[in-house]
DNA sequence: TTTTACCTATGACATCTGTCACTGTTTTTG
DNA sequence: CAAAAACAGTGACAGATGTCATAGGTAAAA
Protein backbone atom coordinates (compact mmCIF):
# COMPACT_ATOMS: atom_id res chain seq x y z
CA UNK A 1 0.00 0.00 0.00
CA UNK A 2 0.77 3.44 -0.80
CA UNK A 3 0.85 5.80 2.24
CA UNK A 4 -0.18 9.29 1.33
CA UNK A 5 -0.39 12.53 2.47
CA UNK A 6 -2.98 14.61 1.21
CA UNK A 7 -3.34 18.25 1.55
CA UNK A 8 -5.96 20.49 0.01
CA UNK A 9 -7.82 23.15 1.63
CA UNK A 10 -11.42 23.02 0.20
CA UNK A 11 -12.62 20.23 2.85
CA UNK A 12 -15.05 19.05 0.48
CA UNK A 13 -12.69 18.35 -2.18
CA UNK A 14 -10.11 16.98 0.33
CA UNK A 15 -12.79 14.52 1.95
CA UNK A 16 -14.26 13.76 -1.52
CA UNK A 17 -10.68 12.65 -3.05
CA UNK A 18 -9.36 11.05 -0.09
CA UNK A 19 -12.51 8.61 0.06
CA UNK A 20 -12.06 7.77 -3.46
CA UNK A 21 -8.32 6.65 -3.36
CA UNK A 22 -8.77 4.78 -0.18
CA UNK A 23 -11.66 3.01 -2.46
CA UNK A 24 -8.17 1.87 -4.60
CA UNK A 25 -6.66 -1.15 -3.19
CA UNK A 26 -3.02 0.54 -3.32
CA UNK A 27 -3.45 3.73 -2.19
CA UNK A 28 -4.04 5.06 1.31
CA UNK A 29 -4.58 8.31 2.40
CA UNK A 30 -3.47 8.22 5.73
CA UNK A 31 -2.79 11.78 6.56
CA UNK A 32 -4.83 14.96 5.57
CA UNK A 33 -3.69 18.70 6.00
CA UNK A 34 -5.69 21.68 5.10
CA UNK A 35 -2.91 24.04 4.32
CA UNK A 36 0.85 24.15 4.08
CA UNK A 37 1.52 24.48 7.82
CA UNK A 38 -0.17 21.56 9.22
CA UNK A 39 1.00 19.60 6.16
CA UNK A 40 4.68 20.36 7.64
CA UNK A 41 3.82 19.23 10.95
CA UNK A 42 2.26 15.75 9.81
CA UNK A 43 5.68 15.43 8.11
CA UNK A 44 7.28 16.24 11.12
CA UNK A 45 5.77 13.42 12.94
CA UNK A 46 5.70 10.44 10.30
CA UNK A 47 6.73 9.76 6.96
CA UNK A 48 4.26 9.43 3.68
CA UNK A 49 5.21 7.87 0.19
CA UNK A 50 3.95 10.67 -1.72
CA UNK A 51 1.88 14.14 -0.93
CA UNK A 52 -0.37 15.36 -2.77
CA UNK A 53 0.06 19.20 -2.79
CA UNK A 54 -2.69 21.74 -3.76
CA UNK A 55 -1.00 24.94 -4.49
CA UNK A 56 -3.34 27.61 -3.74
CA UNK A 57 -3.90 27.24 0.48
CA UNK A 58 -4.15 30.08 3.02
CA UNK A 59 -1.53 30.30 5.49
CA UNK A 60 1.07 28.61 3.33
CA UNK A 61 0.59 27.53 0.04
CA UNK A 62 1.93 24.78 -1.93
CA UNK A 63 5.45 26.93 -3.37
CA UNK A 64 6.17 27.28 0.42
CA UNK A 65 5.98 23.44 1.29
CA UNK A 66 8.00 22.96 -1.38
CA UNK A 67 10.45 25.33 -0.17
CA UNK A 68 10.39 24.07 3.32
CA UNK A 69 10.97 20.62 1.93
CA UNK A 70 14.02 21.58 -0.10
CA UNK A 71 15.43 22.79 3.28
CA UNK A 72 16.04 19.28 4.64
CA UNK A 73 17.10 17.41 1.88
CA UNK A 74 17.57 14.27 2.70
CA UNK A 75 14.33 13.25 4.04
CA UNK A 76 11.77 14.93 1.48
CA UNK A 77 9.04 12.88 -0.08
CA UNK A 78 8.22 12.72 -3.52
CA UNK A 79 5.22 15.30 -4.04
CA UNK A 80 2.95 15.82 -6.72
CA UNK A 81 1.48 18.78 -7.46
CA UNK A 82 -2.55 18.53 -7.98
CA UNK A 83 -4.13 21.45 -8.72
CA UNK A 84 -6.20 23.76 -11.22
CA UNK A 85 -5.35 25.25 -14.74
CA UNK A 86 -5.46 28.73 -13.21
CA UNK A 87 -2.43 27.82 -10.86
CA UNK A 88 -0.30 26.47 -13.34
CA UNK A 89 1.97 29.37 -14.31
CA UNK A 90 3.55 28.00 -11.12
CA UNK A 91 4.25 25.01 -12.72
CA UNK A 92 7.86 25.65 -13.28
CA UNK A 93 8.85 26.83 -10.04
CA UNK A 94 7.07 24.07 -8.61
CA UNK A 95 9.35 21.20 -10.42
CA UNK A 96 12.66 22.96 -9.66
CA UNK A 97 11.46 23.15 -6.04
CA UNK A 98 11.63 19.63 -6.73
CA UNK A 99 7.50 18.78 -7.21
CA UNK A 100 8.02 14.93 -9.16
CA UNK A 101 4.67 15.80 -11.20
CA UNK A 102 1.62 18.36 -11.66
CA UNK A 103 -1.48 17.44 -12.61
CA UNK A 104 -4.87 18.89 -13.08
CA UNK A 105 -8.09 18.52 -10.71
CA UNK A 106 -9.45 17.72 -14.33
CA UNK A 107 -7.75 14.55 -14.25
CA UNK A 108 -9.76 10.97 -13.91
CA UNK A 109 -9.45 9.02 -11.25
CA UNK A 110 -7.40 6.16 -12.81
CA UNK A 111 -4.76 8.24 -14.50
CA UNK A 112 -4.54 9.96 -10.88
CA UNK A 113 -3.67 6.87 -9.65
CA UNK A 114 -1.30 6.00 -12.22
CA UNK A 115 0.52 9.13 -11.65
CA UNK A 116 0.90 8.74 -8.39
CA UNK A 117 2.34 5.17 -8.67
CA UNK A 118 4.56 6.50 -11.02
CA UNK A 119 5.90 8.92 -9.09
CA UNK A 120 6.52 6.76 -5.83
CA UNK A 121 8.41 4.13 -8.43
CA UNK A 122 10.95 7.42 -8.60
CA UNK A 123 9.19 8.72 -11.87
CA UNK A 124 7.84 12.42 -13.17
CA UNK A 125 4.71 13.35 -14.23
CA UNK A 126 3.24 15.65 -16.52
CA UNK A 127 0.03 15.78 -18.03
CA UNK A 128 -0.58 16.09 -22.02
CA UNK A 129 -2.07 19.37 -21.21
CA UNK A 130 0.80 20.50 -19.29
CA UNK A 131 3.43 19.72 -21.85
CA UNK A 132 1.80 21.97 -24.46
CA UNK A 133 1.39 24.74 -22.18
CA UNK A 134 5.16 24.65 -21.07
CA UNK A 135 6.13 24.54 -24.70
CA UNK A 136 4.25 27.98 -25.01
CA UNK A 137 6.10 29.71 -21.83
CA UNK A 138 9.38 28.51 -22.59
CA UNK A 139 9.36 30.71 -26.26
CA UNK A 140 9.32 33.34 -23.59
CA UNK A 141 12.00 32.58 -20.75
CA UNK A 142 11.66 32.77 -17.36
CA UNK A 143 11.34 36.84 -16.25
CA UNK A 144 13.96 36.84 -13.44
CA UNK A 145 13.02 40.01 -11.21
CA UNK A 146 15.44 41.17 -8.56
CA UNK A 147 13.89 41.48 -4.91
CA UNK A 148 13.73 45.35 -5.36
CA UNK A 149 11.80 45.16 -8.62
CA UNK A 150 9.39 42.40 -7.49
CA UNK A 151 8.71 45.32 -4.24
CA UNK A 152 8.25 47.82 -7.06
CA UNK A 153 5.85 45.51 -9.01
CA UNK A 154 3.47 44.90 -6.31
CA UNK A 155 3.12 48.72 -5.90
CA UNK A 156 2.37 49.00 -9.36
CA UNK A 157 -0.30 46.36 -8.82
CA UNK A 158 -1.89 48.06 -6.11
CA UNK A 159 -1.99 51.31 -8.73
CA UNK A 160 0.19 53.21 -7.03
CA UNK A 161 1.96 56.39 -8.60
CA UNK A 162 6.17 56.74 -9.27
CA UNK A 163 6.11 59.26 -6.41
CA UNK A 164 4.08 57.16 -4.38
CA UNK A 165 6.05 54.35 -4.28
CA UNK A 166 9.48 56.33 -3.87
CA UNK A 167 7.69 57.72 -0.43
CA UNK A 168 6.73 54.09 0.51
CA UNK A 169 9.96 52.55 -0.21
CA UNK A 170 12.22 55.43 1.05
CA UNK A 171 13.82 56.01 -2.19
CA UNK A 172 13.59 59.02 -5.00
CA UNK A 173 11.43 59.29 -7.78
CA UNK A 174 14.18 59.11 -10.04
CA UNK A 175 15.18 55.44 -8.77
CA UNK A 176 11.69 54.41 -9.17
CA UNK A 177 11.63 55.27 -12.41
CA UNK A 178 14.59 53.49 -13.25
CA UNK A 179 13.07 50.31 -11.52
CA UNK A 180 9.78 50.28 -13.60
CA UNK A 181 11.67 51.19 -16.46
CA UNK A 182 13.86 47.65 -15.60
CA UNK A 183 10.49 45.72 -15.37
CA UNK A 184 8.41 46.56 -18.25
CA UNK A 185 11.67 45.94 -20.17
CA UNK A 186 11.99 42.43 -18.16
CA UNK A 187 8.23 41.78 -18.80
CA UNK A 188 8.55 42.50 -22.43
CA UNK A 189 5.40 45.25 -22.18
CA UNK A 190 4.93 49.03 -22.49
CA UNK A 191 4.01 50.46 -19.64
CA UNK A 192 2.63 50.17 -16.54
CA UNK A 193 -0.75 49.24 -16.87
CA UNK A 194 0.32 46.15 -19.24
CA UNK A 195 3.06 45.13 -16.71
CA UNK A 196 0.11 45.03 -13.88
CA UNK A 197 -1.81 42.79 -16.14
CA UNK A 198 1.06 40.63 -16.51
CA UNK A 199 2.22 40.09 -13.38
CA UNK A 200 -1.72 38.86 -12.31
CA UNK A 201 -2.13 36.72 -15.15
CA UNK A 202 1.10 35.37 -14.05
CA UNK A 203 0.99 35.03 -10.63
CA UNK A 204 4.10 37.45 -10.11
CA UNK A 205 2.22 39.02 -7.06
CA UNK B 1 -34.54 11.29 0.55
CA UNK B 2 -33.51 14.12 -1.13
CA UNK B 3 -33.14 13.31 -4.98
CA UNK B 4 -29.61 15.64 -6.52
CA UNK B 5 -28.13 15.84 -10.03
CA UNK B 6 -24.61 17.30 -9.11
CA UNK B 7 -23.06 19.47 -12.11
CA UNK B 8 -19.47 19.95 -11.86
CA UNK B 9 -16.33 19.48 -14.58
CA UNK B 10 -13.74 18.46 -12.65
CA UNK B 11 -14.28 14.72 -12.14
CA UNK B 12 -12.53 14.28 -8.82
CA UNK B 13 -14.41 17.07 -7.15
CA UNK B 14 -17.56 15.50 -8.38
CA UNK B 15 -17.09 11.90 -7.79
CA UNK B 16 -15.70 12.75 -4.42
CA UNK B 17 -18.61 15.24 -3.51
CA UNK B 18 -20.99 12.91 -4.91
CA UNK B 19 -19.57 9.94 -2.85
CA UNK B 20 -19.61 12.41 0.40
CA UNK B 21 -23.01 12.77 0.03
CA UNK B 22 -24.52 9.04 -0.52
CA UNK B 23 -22.50 8.55 2.64
CA UNK B 24 -25.15 10.66 4.34
CA UNK B 25 -28.75 8.63 5.00
CA UNK B 26 -30.75 12.07 3.32
CA UNK B 27 -29.49 12.98 0.10
CA UNK B 28 -28.71 10.44 -3.04
CA UNK B 29 -26.80 12.06 -5.68
CA UNK B 30 -28.24 10.16 -9.00
CA UNK B 31 -27.24 12.41 -11.33
CA UNK B 32 -24.59 13.79 -12.32
CA UNK B 33 -23.33 15.90 -15.35
CA UNK B 34 -19.79 17.41 -16.58
CA UNK B 35 -21.12 20.63 -17.35
CA UNK B 36 -24.28 23.14 -18.35
CA UNK B 37 -25.38 21.04 -21.55
CA UNK B 38 -25.20 17.77 -20.29
CA UNK B 39 -26.92 19.19 -16.83
CA UNK B 40 -30.16 20.48 -19.34
CA UNK B 41 -30.43 16.54 -21.03
CA UNK B 42 -30.70 14.88 -17.56
CA UNK B 43 -33.31 17.08 -16.64
CA UNK B 44 -35.11 16.77 -19.34
CA UNK B 45 -35.27 13.24 -18.91
CA UNK B 46 -36.28 13.45 -15.31
CA UNK B 47 -36.86 15.61 -12.19
CA UNK B 48 -34.58 16.36 -9.44
CA UNK B 49 -35.16 17.84 -6.12
CA UNK B 50 -32.19 19.86 -6.59
CA UNK B 51 -29.65 20.43 -8.50
CA UNK B 52 -25.80 21.55 -7.26
CA UNK B 53 -24.74 23.72 -9.95
CA UNK B 54 -21.04 24.65 -10.40
CA UNK B 55 -20.30 27.78 -12.07
CA UNK B 56 -17.32 27.99 -13.65
CA UNK B 57 -17.80 25.29 -16.94
CA UNK B 58 -16.62 24.34 -20.10
CA UNK B 59 -19.68 24.36 -23.07
CA UNK B 60 -22.64 25.68 -20.88
CA UNK B 61 -21.83 27.38 -17.21
CA UNK B 62 -24.01 27.73 -14.29
CA UNK B 63 -25.29 31.11 -15.63
CA UNK B 64 -26.78 30.00 -18.74
CA UNK B 65 -28.41 26.88 -17.13
CA UNK B 66 -30.13 28.72 -14.85
CA UNK B 67 -30.88 31.16 -17.88
CA UNK B 68 -32.28 28.17 -19.81
CA UNK B 69 -33.98 26.91 -16.39
CA UNK B 70 -35.74 30.24 -16.53
CA UNK B 71 -37.43 29.52 -19.64
CA UNK B 72 -39.02 26.74 -18.15
CA UNK B 73 -40.33 28.21 -15.18
CA UNK B 74 -43.42 26.03 -14.18
CA UNK B 75 -40.92 23.07 -13.76
CA UNK B 76 -37.67 24.59 -12.65
CA UNK B 77 -36.06 22.93 -9.92
CA UNK B 78 -34.07 24.54 -7.09
CA UNK B 79 -30.71 25.44 -7.60
CA UNK B 80 -28.35 25.70 -4.74
CA UNK B 81 -24.83 27.00 -6.67
CA UNK B 82 -21.54 25.70 -5.15
CA UNK B 83 -18.46 27.54 -6.61
CA UNK B 84 -15.24 28.75 -5.41
CA UNK B 85 -15.01 32.45 -3.81
CA UNK B 86 -13.25 33.56 -7.64
CA UNK B 87 -16.38 33.20 -8.88
CA UNK B 88 -18.78 35.00 -6.69
CA UNK B 89 -19.03 38.53 -8.45
CA UNK B 90 -21.76 36.72 -10.35
CA UNK B 91 -23.77 36.00 -6.91
CA UNK B 92 -26.17 38.37 -7.71
CA UNK B 93 -26.60 37.47 -11.22
CA UNK B 94 -27.14 33.91 -9.94
CA UNK B 95 -29.79 34.62 -7.40
CA UNK B 96 -32.04 36.75 -9.81
CA UNK B 97 -31.65 34.15 -12.10
CA UNK B 98 -33.69 31.94 -9.63
CA UNK B 99 -31.02 30.25 -7.64
CA UNK B 100 -32.26 29.50 -4.17
CA UNK B 101 -28.64 29.05 -2.99
CA UNK B 102 -25.18 30.23 -2.87
CA UNK B 103 -22.30 28.13 -1.26
CA UNK B 104 -18.25 28.09 -1.41
CA UNK B 105 -16.91 24.62 -2.27
CA UNK B 106 -14.74 25.38 1.00
CA UNK B 107 -18.11 24.76 3.07
CA UNK B 108 -18.35 21.83 5.40
CA UNK B 109 -20.21 18.67 4.41
CA UNK B 110 -22.63 18.87 7.39
CA UNK B 111 -23.74 22.76 6.54
CA UNK B 112 -23.57 21.75 2.78
CA UNK B 113 -26.27 19.03 4.10
CA UNK B 114 -28.57 21.29 5.79
CA UNK B 115 -28.13 23.83 3.30
CA UNK B 116 -29.74 21.58 0.92
CA UNK B 117 -32.31 20.20 2.98
CA UNK B 118 -33.15 24.40 3.66
CA UNK B 119 -32.94 25.03 -0.12
CA UNK B 120 -35.23 21.80 -1.00
CA UNK B 121 -37.68 22.70 1.93
CA UNK B 122 -38.13 26.03 0.05
CA UNK B 123 -35.49 28.47 2.04
CA UNK B 124 -33.19 30.37 0.43
CA UNK B 125 -29.47 30.09 1.73
CA UNK B 126 -26.23 32.58 1.65
CA UNK B 127 -23.08 31.97 3.44
CA UNK B 128 -22.00 34.28 5.84
CA UNK B 129 -18.67 34.90 4.12
CA UNK B 130 -21.20 36.08 1.24
CA UNK B 131 -23.31 38.58 2.78
CA UNK B 132 -20.26 40.39 3.84
CA UNK B 133 -19.18 40.23 0.64
CA UNK B 134 -22.36 41.64 -0.74
CA UNK B 135 -22.57 44.38 1.93
CA UNK B 136 -19.29 45.93 0.24
CA UNK B 137 -20.52 45.41 -2.89
CA UNK B 138 -23.91 47.77 -2.07
CA UNK B 139 -21.60 50.60 0.38
CA UNK B 140 -19.97 51.66 -3.38
CA UNK B 141 -23.22 51.65 -5.21
CA UNK B 142 -23.11 50.22 -8.68
CA UNK B 143 -21.27 52.02 -10.93
CA UNK B 144 -23.00 53.14 -14.13
CA UNK B 145 -20.43 53.59 -17.24
CA UNK B 146 -21.76 54.47 -20.42
CA UNK B 147 -21.95 51.97 -23.62
CA UNK B 148 -18.81 53.96 -25.02
CA UNK B 149 -17.12 53.84 -21.43
CA UNK B 150 -17.41 50.37 -20.96
CA UNK B 151 -15.81 49.71 -24.59
CA UNK B 152 -12.58 51.96 -23.80
CA UNK B 153 -12.38 50.58 -20.33
CA UNK B 154 -12.26 46.68 -21.83
CA UNK B 155 -9.68 48.51 -23.94
CA UNK B 156 -7.92 49.65 -21.08
CA UNK B 157 -7.68 46.26 -19.13
CA UNK B 158 -6.02 45.19 -22.46
CA UNK B 159 -3.43 47.29 -21.69
CA UNK B 160 -3.94 49.95 -24.89
CA UNK B 161 -2.52 53.35 -25.44
CA UNK B 162 -5.63 56.00 -25.81
CA UNK B 163 -3.87 56.42 -29.29
CA UNK B 164 -4.19 52.70 -30.06
CA UNK B 165 -7.77 52.83 -28.71
CA UNK B 166 -8.33 56.08 -30.64
CA UNK B 167 -7.52 54.40 -33.57
CA UNK B 168 -9.49 51.02 -32.70
CA UNK B 169 -12.71 52.48 -31.78
CA UNK B 170 -12.55 54.92 -34.81
CA UNK B 171 -11.94 58.02 -33.02
CA UNK B 172 -9.84 60.89 -31.80
CA UNK B 173 -7.34 60.38 -29.36
CA UNK B 174 -8.79 63.57 -27.55
CA UNK B 175 -12.05 62.21 -27.73
CA UNK B 176 -10.54 58.56 -26.32
CA UNK B 177 -8.98 61.17 -23.47
CA UNK B 178 -12.31 62.73 -22.47
CA UNK B 179 -14.04 58.72 -21.94
CA UNK B 180 -11.01 57.82 -20.25
CA UNK B 181 -11.27 60.88 -17.67
CA UNK B 182 -14.94 60.19 -17.18
CA UNK B 183 -14.44 56.64 -16.38
CA UNK B 184 -11.94 57.99 -13.66
CA UNK B 185 -14.17 59.96 -12.28
CA UNK B 186 -16.72 57.22 -12.66
CA UNK B 187 -14.98 55.13 -10.97
CA UNK B 188 -13.08 57.01 -8.30
CA UNK B 189 -9.76 56.39 -9.01
CA UNK B 190 -6.48 58.13 -10.18
CA UNK B 191 -5.20 56.60 -13.67
CA UNK B 192 -5.64 53.92 -16.19
CA UNK B 193 -3.79 51.22 -14.08
CA UNK B 194 -5.95 51.73 -11.16
CA UNK B 195 -9.29 52.31 -13.18
CA UNK B 196 -8.19 48.41 -14.58
CA UNK B 197 -7.88 47.00 -11.30
CA UNK B 198 -11.03 47.98 -10.41
CA UNK B 199 -12.62 47.05 -13.26
CA UNK B 200 -10.85 43.61 -13.08
CA UNK B 201 -11.54 43.29 -9.12
CA UNK B 202 -15.59 44.18 -9.92
CA UNK B 203 -16.04 42.08 -12.64
CA UNK B 204 -16.72 44.96 -15.14
CA UNK B 205 -14.60 43.71 -18.18
C1' DT C 1 -41.16 70.47 -27.78
C1' DT C 2 -37.83 71.07 -24.57
C1' DT C 3 -34.65 68.96 -21.86
C1' DT C 4 -31.37 65.65 -20.88
C1' DA C 5 -27.83 62.48 -21.70
C1' DC C 6 -24.46 60.76 -24.81
C1' DC C 7 -20.92 60.94 -28.33
C1' DT C 8 -17.79 63.56 -30.72
C1' DA C 9 -14.12 66.91 -31.17
C1' DT C 10 -10.46 70.61 -30.34
C1' DG C 11 -6.80 73.25 -27.99
C1' DA C 12 -4.23 74.47 -24.08
C1' DC C 13 -2.17 73.09 -20.09
C1' DA C 14 0.20 70.73 -16.09
C1' DT C 15 1.77 66.61 -14.76
C1' DC C 16 3.22 61.89 -15.07
C1' DT C 17 5.73 58.44 -17.30
C1' DG C 18 9.38 56.13 -19.32
C1' DT C 19 14.15 56.32 -21.54
C1' DC C 20 18.97 57.30 -21.61
C1' DA C 21 23.48 58.32 -20.17
C1' DC C 22 26.40 58.51 -16.48
C1' DT C 23 28.04 58.10 -11.63
C1' DG C 24 28.56 56.02 -7.69
C1' DT C 25 28.14 52.34 -3.43
C1' DT C 26 27.41 47.80 -1.71
C1' DT C 27 26.95 42.88 -2.00
C1' DT C 28 27.64 38.53 -4.22
C1' DT C 29 30.20 35.45 -6.56
C1' DG C 30 33.91 33.21 -9.18
C1' DC D 1 40.99 39.91 -4.98
C1' DA D 2 38.40 41.12 -9.14
C1' DA D 3 34.31 40.95 -11.82
C1' DA D 4 29.52 41.10 -11.87
C1' DA D 5 24.95 42.31 -10.06
C1' DA D 6 22.01 44.87 -7.55
C1' DC D 7 20.91 49.24 -5.68
C1' DA D 8 20.61 54.35 -5.44
C1' DG D 9 20.85 58.72 -7.56
C1' DT D 10 20.77 62.85 -11.07
C1' DG D 11 19.49 65.55 -15.13
C1' DA D 12 17.52 66.03 -19.46
C1' DC D 13 14.23 64.82 -22.71
C1' DA D 14 10.08 63.10 -25.53
C1' DG D 15 5.93 61.57 -25.30
C1' DA D 16 1.75 59.95 -22.87
C1' DT D 17 -1.73 61.05 -19.75
C1' DG D 18 -5.39 63.46 -17.60
C1' DT D 19 -8.07 67.99 -16.87
C1' DC D 20 -10.73 71.76 -18.38
C1' DA D 21 -13.45 74.77 -21.10
C1' DT D 22 -16.04 74.84 -24.97
C1' DA D 23 -19.13 73.30 -28.53
C1' DG D 24 -21.86 70.87 -32.23
C1' DG D 25 -24.87 66.78 -33.40
C1' DT D 26 -28.10 63.13 -32.24
C1' DA D 27 -31.39 60.38 -29.87
C1' DA D 28 -34.34 59.44 -26.12
C1' DA D 29 -37.28 60.99 -22.33
C1' DA D 30 -40.20 64.43 -20.01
Amino acid sequence: MISCLLVEDQTLVRLGLANLLNLSDEIVVDGQAQNGVEALQQLEHRDFDVVLLDMRMPELDGLGVLTALQKRACLAPKVLIITTFEDCDVLVEAMALGAKGYVLKSIELEELIDAIKLVVAGGKVLQPALTDYLLQKQIAPQVILTAKELQVLKCLSLGMANKSIAHALNNSEGTIRNHVSNILAKLEVKDRTQAVLKAISNGLV
